[in-house]
DNA sequence: CCAATAGTGTCTGTGAGACATTATGTT
DNA sequence: AACATAATGTCTCACAGACACTATTGG
């Protein structure tokens, strides 16, 4: 039945449901020791006013991925993003956007603090917000975002993504304050480290210091993302 | 710039592009030690007698999660779909459908190797194929499949959705032969059973005894699923 | 000197892997 | 009896958490 529909659809336009596709993204920094994502003001109806995720129609012949990289450079006023960017999951509730059936695919995009404002080609206002101090969101952007914190929580666990939180090159305290963000805990900054370390490939010494701090103490040795694509053994977050 | 688009396609539908959403699901069980996907051969262009995932067009007003359920009720002729579904991701590469623009959002589900026959209320071949032995598939469904396996092999480890493969009661032996299918590999017995049962809530003991097999040996202890919705500690597959 | 941060060494508990042993059924 | 499968006990190694200690900077 399925490859008798499709046949039917293919000769009848109207066989299958109009339906628009977006792009929705939860691009997510680490801003003064907190979670942030970057959410854009709306400024037409519906949900005018509120805050939402970065997004847009994905164009005709325009892959996914490649719409949602094309929302992000657009958003960011970056030409080439610095950070790493995954599909999260779709969302197609039918009431989901008032006006139409749309059928949203989220991304989760990671990049370090940069100074660089963002803020695209267009006026609307955009800025990051930490997770815990979100304004009201428009259509059901808080459950995307609620389901976008929950993968990057899990996934560092067991991939070298925080490292994308960070620029290059990083010191093991720079590091260990990202996964301290984005779990909301504080680490043992001794096991931290020798944890990282003892992870093949996690990270590659660069034989260099960084530069003391304002409040003095010993210059930490700086570091570079690793090869490897999953972490063996994992950085297992405390279960308390 | 998001927000102004959106409300043009509001009163434009022309403005936005005509796509269509397709559901397709990889059912997954496992058959005579080897964990095995139904596929149903198609029997019209393109792909005509090719073999493909089991899935069709979303309805006007119908969630994406529920289109699922439809097509899985449809394709395995079960009115309650007795095990589990979750979605896996969307491919929307924009040639992968040659006769028009389809965003597929794929489905992983998981059932026991239920006697029931599958196939559902059209005469198309419909039958579970091992996973080392899979034939030509239509448009990307080998892709499908794949990130599918990935996800399973993955998610038995830190949940317990391994169990959605047996039926209940099962023994310790069942449960751990759904592992060794997955994961492609044998496992120790005794250390299997102590894990399994020093996991919280992992599953529960049924205070009663497997009738004994064929071969002879002692007659296994009986379980059930638990309460638990992660496996602390998780059952990490063998690293060689 | 002290304060602050980076890095090292060591002990202990838990859990995984390997393997031996006991228990309980069929033939 | 032999055989097969289930379940238990025990040893060792790897790793996580806790904590003491040393190293190197700025005031």
């Amino acid at each position: 039945m399925t490859s008798e529909s499709d046949f039917l659809a293919a000769y009848d336009p109207s066989a299958f449901p109009a339906v628009a596709v977006t792009v929705d993204i939860a691009v997510m920094t680490i801003r003064n020791g907190q979670l942030c994502i970057l959410l854009i003001q709306r400024g037409a109806q519906p949900f005018q006013s509120s805050w939402a995720l970065p997004g847009g129609f994905v164009k005709p012949d325009e892959d996914l991925d490649s719409a949602a990289r094309r929302e992000l450079s657009e958003e960011t006023g970056l030409s080439t993003f610095p950070g790493h960017l995954e599909q999260l999951r779709s969302y197609g509730e039918p009431k989901r956007d008032p006006r139409m059936r749309v059928v949203s695919v989220a991304y989760i995009a990671m990049m370090p603090d940069l100074p660089t404002p963002v803020g695209g080609d267009d006026a609307a206002a955009a800025r990051f917000w930490a997770i815990d101090d979100l304004p009201q969101l428009a259509f059901d952007h808080a459950g995307i975002i609620n389901d976008a914190i929950e993968r990057v929580r899990n996934k560092i666990e067991y991939s070298p993504l925080a490292t994308s939180f960070v620029e290059e090159p990083f010191t093991l305290a720079e590091l260990r304050r990202v996964y301290e963000a984005v779990w909301g805990t504080t680490l043992h900054v001794a096991n931290f480290r020798r944890k990282v370390l003892s992870t093949p490939d996690f990270v590659v010494a660069e034989d260099a210091l960084a530069p003391s701090g304002s409040e003095g103490g010993r210059p930490a040795e700086l570091y570079r993302r690793g090869p490897a694509r999953l972490l063996h053994p994992a950085m297992l977050r405390p279960s308390s």
